[in-house]
DNA sequence: CATGAATGAGCCTTCATTCAT
DNA sequence: GATGAATGAAGGCTCATTCAT
């Protein structure tokens, strides 16, 4: 019989938060313990290290995010063009609902010392590759590289996201519309 | 006699190509040193630290990068459509033919702990912003948010090249076309 | 039921085990649960800490074995050659037939950071000085120091079996023939 | 132009003798580095880490003992006899002079994780046995088992050390001869 | 009796930086 | 300008031990 672990819970809250506003490399085992409010060792019974934890919580919130994206994406019976836009939508709304998650993903993804985002079992990048091989293969748009086209569409994604962390602009409704927009425009849809 | 301070040169080298094969943080001032055959103190004869050496040789790598950018991206006389291929083809060439200094300002822009890449003097994004502006005053293309289609564009061409590095992609003519073409289409250019 | 609390037997067999294998420092508490089965609290129950349980163990080893010496080296009506000759075949039989405590007897004995082997209540070292006491008063060997000869004794036995565990030599049948006379020999025997 | 790097020969010497008196495991990094009066990080400058510090000096030292024994033990001319004597009294008069070396090499022997004194290039068991083997092919003494007669005359002289670390014997002149006696009963020289 | 999360002190090691030479 | 030994402040991690369950 474990006690409830609440303090697992708290560490990872900690962690990711740390992560996404700091980075990996800046983010120390003491500055998580500290703000979930434990001590340093007790990491090291849930987790091997520290980037070990990270890579582990990386891979989680990628693919729960991985696996809502996909019902959008490839929703059954749904038209091109309203899978394309619910996407997109659901990302916008994903990253304001759980900023710090997807802070997290974006600022850690390039971060880590071994791993790869692309090695995650089940991630965006490969979503949008079949998404696009499956529309082609259907005849709703034209022959493309899918490889190419998923990096063409994360980019335009990710970018605005980054900008809006960097204070740039400001993501509103009519920001996310000029997205979507410009998605369907280089996918040639609609 | 001996030949001047060609040793700056050296640790200027080892440290672009450095950071750019490990991050930052990874590098350490011993690996600098050791690639360019010096010891660690000399670092110090030439710059304050190793991230103010950082931040320097980034701000001259994506201005001397921007410089160059800027004469494709308002040549004047030129018409739109020209100028945003050239540029995109321009961004291109450069990536391969200065991958490490390329790579150096891709993977180096999120890990300063207090710089940022859009606090460099003349950096991509104001380039852009300023170019959409004055394509919509000219009545080129239609008004735009120019922050937002700024972010836009670049999200294209830097995730391409991302894809590139990590071997998802491998950029050719074609995919240089297709990104241009994309990047006209996001515009509404032609 | 159940049977009763064979868990501190696996403890102490896989204490004994490690501690022969890696030596006491180099073996945790965590090493000594999993390896027997239980958690690393288990352990607090029956002692009170690792450097205790080694130490304790280690006598009961050390004890158990000089008691089993003692039947051979004191032998009553035998005389002094069988006895030596039945003593030095014992230790070997019993390196044999024990090979995990007698290695951490061996490797174990200067571990400790407080105690020694020569504080335990009975121990080889002091039952060959017995011995050699005895032989001299008895007249059956030349006077001489015998907690010399006892270390001189011991030392030809203890080393022997550090060769045989480092592989430099390999003990059967002829080895303990001529470990005896040379024990004979030093004691000037026969 | 180094400097006459003085802080060395300060640190080695502080961890030969704390690792001769607390055991390897016991001596920490900082215990050398106050004791040398020189901050912890020092000792990397030098060395790769403690336990590369420990197994270097350790061969080293055991070299040098080599060395010097091995020019008695080989005297060219000299009797076997006389040999034979002036080993045993080498090694006693070092340990006399160097208890501290000695004890190092003593104690710290079985300390090693991965490394074993037999492996050492120029090692004290390896001359004796070649001793041994001149001896026997010079038919100076009967045919016998080299490698097992180094392990029986070392382990004479080791375990009088050990004795003598124990203080349950003093070393003096008599204790020298009779191991020396003792040695060559075994060797059955004379 | 047993569990295993948590502690807390300490360990080895790293590394940007300084400074006597 | 250059050297490299030394510093000092962390940093990640280990581990014997405790204790609520």
């Amino acid at each position: 019989m474990a006690r409830p672990a609440v303090k697992k819970q708290d560490m990872e809250n900690a962690a990711i938060r740390l992560f996404a506003t700091k980075g990996l490399a800046q983010t120390t085992v003491k500055d998580i313990a500290s703000e979930a409010g434990v001590t340093e060792g007790a990491l090291y019974r849930h987790y091997p290290g520290k980037n070990a934890m990270a890579w582990q919580l990386f891979c989680r919130e990628i693919e729960t995010f991985s696996a809502e994206l996909g019902t959008r994406m490839f929703a059954p019976g749904a038209p091109l063009a309203a899978r394309v836009e619910a996407s997109v939508r659901f990302i916008f709304d994903y990253y304001g609902k759980y900023p710090v998650q997807f802070a997290f993903i974006l600022l850690t993804q390039h971060g880590f010392p071994e791993e790869r985002i692309l090695d995650v079992a089940s991630n965006p990048n490969d979503m949008v590759e079949r998404f696009v091989d499956e529309a082609v293969r259907a005849g709703e748009i034209p022959s493309m590289n899918s490889s190419l086209a998923s990096g063409l569409v994360l980019g335009l994604v990710l970018q605005v996201m980054v900008m809006d962390r960097y204070d740039r602009i400001e993501i509103d409704g009519s920001v996310v519309d000029d997205v979507v927009s410009a998605v369907k425009r280089v996918l040639m849809i609609g």
